[in-house]
DNA sequence: CGACTTTTTCCTGTTACGGTAAATAACGGG
DNA sequence: CCCGTTATTTACCGTAACAGGAAAAAGTCG
């Protein structure tokens, strides 16, 4: 179980409903965790089943009714134990790092389009969280604990893909250098003298 | 399906055996894919159904037999199509960036300890890391394409865990900043007057 | 003899991931 | 009035992954 703690650290900072927190797990807490809203409407029942979060129906008009789950005392209390444990460092998982691995057995040329799409990928989210952090913190410096915690995951996932983004750069580069061609080459689209 | 592909990687190198596949789980690709053995065995069987391997029994004298696997023709022609599919980012999904997303919610004292036993374990890595960089790529250059991919995985792998160890230190020193504490005090081991 | 290595297999769970779908409730367009 | 959209929750399906416990078969080492 830790989809269940992520979702019971989400509901530190304040009472949420499923929708809200399908969203938030789509953008803050979402840059490391993925999970869409199924996920979390299920787990959200084996929480309240397990007495840790406690839902209250909010009646709207104009909108569906809303079941805004708030943190129990036995909630905070778990997650205060699951956090005093020890972390198990997690392991990367990236199709990509199995394809390099393979590297002699693959089309380089599809590997090439997929590491610029990552590059790509990798640079926006870059952007992304330097964006966050001049908002949220444009002194570098954080206040409160909550403001700590997020300051560093913010500052890691910065470096984070600034990282890969500079691999995938390297690797394009190094293919590049390896096949002969240059690194992109998307103008000229006319003839193409062979390359043996 | 992707530990099937990461099994095939494998085997683009050299015939293997279950159990020799759970050992290189275990070290070079493990360091990026972690599988026990009853995972392989699992999906070895799998593959063979799917005909993208083949095993061949090699009678033994004083070990049990064992069932040497190989890739098929479909199964090259699997790996390579999976390998011209576009690759999905994967999400971290570690414990500790949940944990420092709720920092106002938890006990520090066992976060701090258990951010000097990650950075010990990536300090610990990423020396690994050096040491077969140094082994491997002593010119820091390679020459086929296999050595190539190899190469730029074990330099990101270096860097990535150079970058966590040092996430941890900063973490270290930020929460020491904000409790007053100094960042280990693991010497003078005799009385410790109370802290408050 | 017992412990250990090598090698494979089977078992039982839980957790996660993915897709498809629908029910409820209102708003707005054509 | 039907249709689509937004907000909100729930259901069911299957597969993939992860965790752990067990054992069998053949030999070596102490």
């Amino acid at each position: 179980m830790a989809l269940g703690d992520a979702i019971l650290a989400c509901l530190t900072e304040r009472p949420m409903t499923g929708y809200e927190l399908a969203k938030t797990f789509d953008s803050s807490i979402g840059f490391f965790w993925k999970a869409d809203h199924q996920q979390i409407y299920r787990e959200l029942s084996k929480l309240r089943d397990r007495g840790h979060i406690q839902g209250r129906e909010v009646v709207q008009s104009g909108k569906p009714n809303k079941l805004v789950y708030t943190l129990t005392p036995e909630g905070r209390t778990a997650l205060r134990h699951w956090a005093a444990r020890p972390s198990t460092p997690a392991s990367t998982k990236d199709d990509l790092l199995v394809r390099l691995h393979a590297l002699d057995s693959i089309d380089i040329e599809p590997l090439r389009t997929d590491l610029m799409a990552r590059l790509e990928h990798h640079r926006d989210r870059h952007a992304n969280y330097e964006r966050i952090l001049k908002k949220r913190f444009p002194e570098g410096t954080a206040e409160g604990r909550l403001d700590l915690g997020n300051l560093l995951l913010l500052r890691l996932g910065a470096r984070h893909e600034q990282m890969v983004a500079d691999f995938c750069e390297e690797a394009l580069d190094a293919l590049s250098a390896m096949t002969g061609k240059a690194t992109v080459v998307p103008l000229d689209e006319g003839k193409r003298e062979g390359k043996g």
